[in-house]
DNA sequence: CGCTAGGTTGAATACGCTCAAAGATCGTGG
DNA sequence: CCACGATCTTTGAGCGTATTCAACCTAGCG
């Protein structure tokens, strides 16, 4: 049960200065504008000044704690992070995960204190910005301002599905519908290859995720490749039937149409 | 099961002038905004300008559609209003309640397609406004433009709340937390008498937003009213116990303290 | 090589679901 | 104003999914 307490303890963060930067196309949160529409040379040049500092933080880190306030923003380049809800009794619920390409905690200027914790699972590359900073620059560039909101409210969109996965799904099909959540936002950010991508969590975390127990769970992924949807081999999962999976999942496609009407403005 | 199904078939609105304005403070999202950080006069006057038209929608009216698109936003002045998801199993799932001071779809412009159907309870008193009027209103008044954003922050533990109490919450405690939410925001908006509120909700719609059947949430009801903890009496919930009650739901009241620092910026 | 975190399995239990049917309440029209 | 139908609520009983407890296995790491 409290396995993962003893290891999450509150912890300082050590900024290590990054040397190797990577390619424009190479940030994660470049390529996500650029799916949602294609970027101006001026755009990128804008959102790559928004990696200037980059910073790297050790797996299992507690990021940020339930009751403190949080001053930086976040861009994942690499790694996972989690954010979570401790309940007096011992159980926890993870609300939503952080993937590269995301955005943690956009809402720092206004929240006076968070309600929830913020965790690293892997080794984490983060770029830290300032809220302040990202505001005006999201104003002064409309374009990437509506391209920003859109982000937003697809992390809008990701909570009513996991309200949805939690309040009418089976843990079967929980279980199906995560799984393709996780591959089709890796496959975004170009973290997927063919029909498999690295997941690094332990069962016990997925358990905290989909509301079940430890046991249920285990025993839930197991059918899962008993049935030949998916196989996982050391934190590798490989979608074997995607049709199929996604149907059990009855799991919609994150609509991101080229529309050109809602961008205009 | 689908009796909610055939009761809600989408329908055209039908908008109805209404002639006699209230007075500023009751206008819920003036009390809300308000609440968050006192208003000045001038503030109060532009808000009020977002409440130039008004319509009403009748009761049990689908108002947006899953796979529709959104132009418009709405200001619930009166009444109430849910978003929820249908199953093609016939299942449904509530995601979030409109109330009084809420404001529906504010990611109208951004969003290609809406995933998720809303619907009004009561009859629905609503404020509409073009999203692009929201948008440039709120970037030409800085304060109020940080305190819209401390609403959709509101809105985003909100759902945060919803997803931890289908997780990780028996009924009892489920039930317990989501009357105590309750109970909290119609406070803000003045809409609670000493320690009752009216709750126009069947239980099937508590049963599909909390994840249990109409049975099982049947039962849980009668239990808390049987503890002593609320009492109902048709539609209106009074808290007895609301101390114990707080206590069982591990219920956090929405932080909204008067920080300045944040504010200031 | 041994320790520890993570994964697997079995068995008993419980919480919540389904099916079914009967009561209560409300709105509406005769 | 009462009667009727429809919706909503209540209750009983059996069942099933997921939980809990407990033990054992496995893999990775120092």
């Amino acid at each position: 049960m409290d396995t993962y307490h003893n290891v999450l303890k509150p912890n300082l963060l050590f900024p290590i200065k990054v040397n190797d930067s990577p390619l424009s196309s190479d940030w994660p949160l470049i390529k996500r504008f650029d799916f949602l529409r294609a970027l101006s040379h001026e755009e990128i040049n804008v959102l790559k000044r928004l990696h200037e500092q980059e910073i790297i933080i050790d797996a299992h880190k507690v990021m940020l704690c339930q009751g403190n306030t949080s001053h930086k923003c976040f861009i994942v380049n690499q790694g996972w992070a989690y954010r979570y809800y401790d309940l007096s009794n011992g159980k926890r619920q993870v609300v939503n995960y952080y993937l590269p390409g995301d955005i943690i905690s956009p809402y720092a200027l206004v929240r006076p204190k968070e309600n929830y914790s913020i965790a690293s699972i892997t080794p984490l590359n983060v770029s830290v910005i300032e809220p302040n900073y990202l505001i005006s620059l999201f104003s002064a560039h409309a374009k990437l301002g509506l391209l920003y909101k859109k982000m937003l409210s697809e992390e809008d969109i990701l909570f009513m599905e996991q309200i949805v996965r939690l309040g009418i799904r089976t843990a079967y099909e929980r279980t199906a519908h995560l799984l393709m959540e996780f591959f089709e936002r890796l496959k975004i950010v170009g973290q997927t290859e063919n029909s498999s991508f690295t997941l690094p969590l332990t069962q016990q975390l997925l358990a905290e995720t989909l509301g079940l127990s430890l046991v249920h769970m285990n025993r839930t992924i197991n059918k899962l490749q008993l049935h030949k949807l998916i196989s996982i081999e050391s934190k590798k999962v490989s979608i074997l039937n995607n049709e199929r999976l996604k149907q059990i999942a009855e799991y919609q496609t994150l609509e991101r149409e080229q529309a050109e009407q809602s961008l205009a403005a």
